[in-house]
DNA sequence: CCGACAGGTAACATTTTGGTTACCCATGGA
DNA sequence: TCCATGGGTAACCAAAATGTTACCTGTCGG
């Protein structure tokens, strides 16, 4: 995995578990920790791994109040990726289409991996 | 890294080499390992790698051709995702705006990471 | 004040990733 | 025919990811 923004966050979402994660910071905006946990059989600090790794990301946002460490989810770096990536990708597809389906169709004999 | 479509497709495009490869693809449609490989400093066996993680993500179809391999970029997994992904946090975008602001604001002088 | 609770670090084991070199196979051109 | 070219596999290695247990720190409630 290298430095870059977009390799974070790739790398980030790279993981069911880690999504999952996500999923629960959002039905449960601001909860802790533990809370997290508690949907996962892994252990309390292999969740705080993926945090960490989705914090650096920075899909999640979390402070410190009091004892607890509040977490929220963060959209704006998928958001980003989404806007480079329409533009960029948006040329391919439906131009590419019949492309694809031309090579799709072409290998139908060959050999599959 | 999972098994299921998703993870595959993050974990393919959570490399800034294998998103080069893929621009390479963008670029000269129908090329062969080698072209890919003259792009990049490592071996070709590296990129022979890459082009099989991102092969078994769906963003690469391959077939071969008398001896060359001709390579081709799919679209596909990336709009399926993107489709998926744009219903499911469009809920989220505009109505979270005010609420991240607010989380960023309020975390001003806490520890960063 | 003190114990329970939430979180954080450290050290460790295992698996996966990402790269290498060496070697083999097939094909296409002179 | 024969050899250069393109591709593929195997074995190996180092580093990173992902999980564990053990232990420490700080804060809240009684």
């Amino acid at each position: 995995m290298d430095v870059d923004p977009h390799s974070l966050v790739f790398g980030a979402l790279s993981s069911a578990t880690r999504r999952r994660i996500l999923d629960v910071l959002k039905a449960q905006p601001g909860c802790s920790v533990n809370d997290v946990a508690s949907h996962f059989e892994m252990s309390r600090i292999a969740v705080m791994k993926h945090l960490k790794v989705l914090e650096g990301a920075g899909l999640v946002l979390s402070r410190k109040e009091g004892r607890r460490r509040v977490l929220h989810f963060n959209p704006v770096p998928i958001q980003e990726i989404y806007d480079r990536w329409t533009t960029e990708f948006s040329k391919h597809w439906a131009a590419r289409m019949t492309r694809v389906k031309y090579v799709v169709e072409a290998q139908g004999d060959s050999d599959e991996r």
